[in-house]
RNA sequence: CGCGGGAUGGAGCAGUCCGGUAGCUCGUUGGGCUCAUAACCCAAAGGUCGUUGGUUCAAAUCCAGCUCCCGCAA
């Protein structure tokens, strides 16, 4: 039987690469109404306490589904498997590696990729984070083609949401991953048939959104009592924003900000211990954290914390 | 065998080095004070000190093993 004559439409071949959780609702979307040819994801790494090794969330999907997974170190030694998959699209989300030009030009389609921001805003690796961090009052999610230099690809769609004042890194993540599935599959019919718009990033409006490094989790009391608040909303609950109690690291993981005043303390001195938990005197004002976790604890409510110390006269720093 | 902290009434902690009556800040319950209160005062209940074994006249405490929890680093 001759199947060109009898107008099946041929399955296009779709390469996905991805890594951590945030990117699985967003497979498993595609995997609901295309079949994906070949997953590559990070090589499967000692996680955790004891060194376990452990795949990772994207390589549990591709296991359940059958699916190739391709595990490289380095993106560049898979080329030619890549190349004989003759994929017609390369779909990536959070994969965790800059992919070289050799490989965006392979797909007949192009590469494209789910980023968690409004580009031309936040790019790079932790946009969730940076977005509460830094104080933005919207995000969203962009579909975009990938060009050599991080996330500045030309957009093909984008869609929007409002940052909730009680909305942490995790409640974002938890949205912005729905929001990227649907609007990658409402895209990608236009994207397989070569309908798709496709608009140059402004360069004048960039901003970055970097991977959180050790330094940007410390909390700083000379800071405001809003970025405070936000850092720490911004790092929950990964990886979580510290600071030094004597010489132990105090983990918070909920705070918010109050005008109250207190001239005579120092900055990250204690100011007061109240029915939710205790304050912290700031530049600007107080924030009053009312969950913590002490190095060797679990999380715990900073009312109870505040049980077990004498607080008063203590100064975080 | 990566480094380290921890397990003590319902919660958070002290006590362990140097063995000898179970302590602190809260919470709960009852009572009192008050126009009133999440404030204050008084009282009570609630713990075989993670587990197993050892040493001892005597173990939360010393010794050995085990289980579970967590921080760091990757």
């Amino acid at each position: 039987m001759d199947f060109d004559k009898i107008n099946v439409k041929k399955d296009p071949v779709i390469i996905f690469m991805g890594t951590p959780e945030f990117s699985v609702p967003i497979l498993k979307g595609i995997l609901e109404q295309y079949k994906v040819r070949a997953i590559v994801t990070q090589p499967d790494k000692p996680v955790g306490r004891h060194g376990e090794v452990k795949p990772t969330p994207v390589k549990e999907v591709a296991l359940e589904n059958n699916i190739l997974c391709l595990q490289p170190n380095k993106v560049r030694e898979i080329l030619q498997d890549i190349n004989v998959l003759e994929p017609d699209l390369i779909i990536t989300c959070a994969y965790g590696q800059i992919l070289p030009l050799d490989l965006l030009v392979i797909p007949r389609l192009g590469c494209i990729n789910v980023h968690a921001s409004l580009l031309p805003k936040l790019r790079g690796g932790a946009p969730i984070h940076h977005a509460i961090i830094d104080g933005y009052k919207k995000t969203g999610v962009t579909i975009m083609y990938m060009a050599e230099s991080m996330d500045s690809g030309d957009i093909i769609s984008q869609k929007e949401i409002e940052i909730a004042d009680d909305d942490t890194a995790s409640t974002l993540h938890d949205k912005l991953q729905i929001l990227g599935r649907n609007l990658l599959l409402e895209t990608l019919p236009s994207i397989l048939a070569g309908t798709n718009q496709r608009i140059k990033q402004d360069e004048s409006e960039v901003t970055y959104g970097f991977n959180i490094s050790k330094e940007d989790e410390k909390l700083n009391f000379d800071d405001t009592g809003r970025n405070i608040v936000n850092k720490i909303r911004g790092l929950n609950s990964f990886p979580g924003a510290y600071c030094l109690i004597g010489n132990k690291r105090l983990k918070v993981w909920a705070s918010y900000r109050t005008n109250n005043i207190f001239e005579n303390l120092r900055n990250g001195e204690i100011t007061k211990v109240y029915e939710d938990g205790f304050g912290v005197k700031v530049s600007n004002g107080e924030v009053v954290f009312t969950e913590v976790q002490p190095e060797g604890k679990k999380k715990m409510k900073a009312k109870d914390f505040a049980s077990g110390h004498n607080l008063i006269g203590k100064v975080l720093k």
